[in-house]
DNA sequence: GTCTATAGAACGATAGAC
DNA sequence: GTCTATCGTTCTATAGAC
């Protein structure tokens, strides 16, 4: 006997491939179901079938995403912990496990494309109030963490500095993910983000730069 | 006798005000010609009338508001040239000419909302080609002239480590302006943008940290 | 210059045959 | 589970009266 669900398993794969390609580059609101259907060379009626809905489809996308980006971040701050206690996690250390496996889990992917990685940029800057939910709940354990790590790295800084540095810090993220053309545009560069490694380097640095200099401004409240 | 347009022109301004504080709430796509000229209270037809199309109104909108910034920016860098001359202008200073502009003009506006500044970061991540063109032609004068001072200020550091600092500016402030509702998230204030000074100085603070780390890391290429 | 009315196209979703 | 055909809605844009 041959599986049980081959062709629906690899329909609905399809279905989510296309979704997510198109939503990375044009936005919920514009991908229509037609496209994503012709995209995946599947039928415009299998979406309804197997997703229920346009919105259901884009909340299957969002949570098979971040799902994994966020569980390998969690796992990389207790890991952190443990390595480092009772001392406080180094803040580059920190930083750097909130921006890597961001860039690298994206470029697991087979062909190293962007879409990934463009997706979350996108996902961050939607207008859709679904979305915009779906996201909140998403990120709101990792950045709840994030914060309490925040405090022990850098006790002598008020909650409210930190949490604004951490808000640049998310804006320097989506900024640097989601806009590929923008990147070309003021960096010049042939290639877009192939060379990761370099890339994350430069941007953990430029984040922890950030954080001292803001953390250690002379107070004047 | 009385002025001789000046129901078009009222018109006109209404439909331009109703269809920045739309657009920078859910996008080009998802904002409709009939609710811009139901939020503007005029007929369905005007905007046709007076601008042609929905996409000549989006322009319309656009270089309306980028056009003063810019402009100021530019003014701002010429002077500070001056003053500095023959010395570089200072990196604070720089940057500030940078962020402050776009923080300011936008709350110029009766009221004190926030429709500017966010349509500021809407424009930026929006994913529709022609708006796209619009913006890469408005800022590019600005882009290549900032570029030309920070390599005056930091003559050590590379052109490339440069502009990718300058794309993690830019990434930076379009995240903070854009995304109000994530801003509220993150830093739990209950104000929006009230303190603009107060955040202006410290996203000036993050950014030459940035600047200053990523330039001075030591090389290993 | 402003209105009503509507053309014409594109969309999400579904019914029903296979 | 997959297909075709289509319904009902919503959109931009315009024609034509005033």
């Amino acid at each position: 006997m041959a599986t049980t669900t081959p062709k629906a398993d690899k329909t609905r794969h399809r279905i989510l491939r296309a979704a997510e390609k198109i939503f990375s580059k044009k936005g919920f609101r514009a991908m229509t179901v037609r496209e994503v259907t012709r995209e995946a060379r599947v039928n415009l009626a299998s979406v309804n079938y197997h997703f229920g809905s346009k919105q259901d489809l884009m909340q299957a996308v969002i949570e098979e995403r971040f799902g994994p980006i966020n569980r390998q971040r969690i796992a990389l701050i207790e890991a952190a912990r443990r390595e480092a206690h009772p001392a406080p996690i180094a803040l580059p250390k920190l930083i750097e496990i909130m921006v890597r496996p961001l860039f690298e889990l994206a470029f697991q992917e087979p062909g190293n494309d962007t879409t990934v990685i463009r997706m979350i940029g996108r996902c961050m800057s939607e207008p859709t109030d679904f979305v915009q939910d779906v996201n909140e709940k998403t990120f709101a354990e990792i950045t709840s963490l994030m914060m309490e790590e925040l405090a022990r790295t850098l006790p002598d800084a008020s909650e409210a500095d930190l949490r604004l540095c951490l808000f640049f810090t998310i804006s320097t993220m989506i900024g640097a993910i989601g806009d590929e053309d923008r990147f070309r545009d003021v960096t010049r560069r042939k290639q877009t983000f192939e060379d990761t490694s370099e890339m994350v380097h430069r941007l953990v640095a430029y984040v922890v730069g950030g954080f001292l200099r803001v953390t250690h401004l002379p107070k004047q409240d």
